[in-house]
DNA sequence: ACCAAAGTTCGAAAGTTATCGAACTTTAAA
DNA sequence: TTTAAAGTTCGATAACTTTCGAACTTTGGT
C-alpha cells in the first residue's frame, strides 16, 4: 500500500479511543465469524448494532462516537451499511493486512 | 501493547512524510543486516548518518527532519545515538512486532 | 583561533483534531 | 398521530501538528 493510504489508516488507529473502538470492533467480528462457521453460514457478514454496542462499552457522547466510525470509515478500515433503525459493521481485512505488512 | 503506547506508535507513523522516514530507515537497516552477516559480525548494529542521508533523500527542511526523528524516537519505534558528528540509528523490532500484531 | 558540518531549539503561521451539546432526521412502535 | 430509538450534522472551543527560517551548539579539520 502507498504511503498516503497507509499513512490515513494509521492516523485513524492514531487516537487511543478509536483504536480501543476498532478492536473491540474487530474482537466482535471475530467471535460472530465463529458462530457463523457453526451455523454452516460460511464467513461473517459484519456486526449488527455496531454503534449502539459502542455507545454502550465507550464513555464518549454519540456525536463523537458517529465522528470515530466516519473516520474508521474513511480510512478504509471498516464499512458500514445501514440496515433499518441501526447499521452493520464489517472490517476491511485488506487494510487489516496493510498495517500488519507496513514494511514489506 | 495497551492501547495507549499502541496508538502513539501509530501516530508518529500518521504523517505521510514521517512513515516515508521510518521505512526509509527501516529499509537501510535491512541491508545493513545483510552487510554485517556477510562480515560475521551478528546482527546490525544500526545505520550511521541516519539525519545526513534523510537530509540527502527528503525534500524538507532540517528542523523538520529533526522534528520528524524525534517523534520516531518518541513513539519508540526508533533509538539514536551521537557518535562524533553523526548519530547511529537503530529500529526497534519490539515496536515493529507490536504494529504487526496489533490486533492480537 | 577560525571555519564548516551536523544537528538542535525557538517562535510563528496555518491547518487539523477531539470533544461536547443542541438540534436535526429517519425508522419503528404504541 | 404522537413518541422513542438510533444516528447525523452543526458550531464552538481547546489543544495539537506540520512546517519553515533564524539562531544556536557541538565536534572536527586547517
Amino acid at each position: 500500500m502507498e504511503a498516503t493510504r497507509l499513512a490515513k489508516v494509521f492516523k485513524a488507529l492514531s487516537n487511543e479511543r478509536r483504536l480501543e473502538l476498532f478492536r473491540l470492533i474487530y474482537s466482535q467480528c471475530r467471535q460472530e465469524e465463529v458462530r457463523s462457521q457453526k451455523d454452516g453460514k460460511g464467513c461473517c457478514e459484519g456486526i449488527e448494532k455496531a454503534f449502539t454496542m459502542a455507545c454502550g462499552c465507550m464513555d464518549l457522547s454519540r456525536s463523537t462516537i458517529s465522528h470515530h466510525f466516519k473516520e474508521l470509515q474513511n480510512a478504509g478500515l471498516i464499512t458500514c451499511t445501514r440496515q433499518r433503525q441501526t447499521f452493520m459493521c464489517q472490517v476491511n481485512e485488506e487494510y487489516v493486512e496493510a498495517v500488519r505488512s507496513f514494511l514489506s
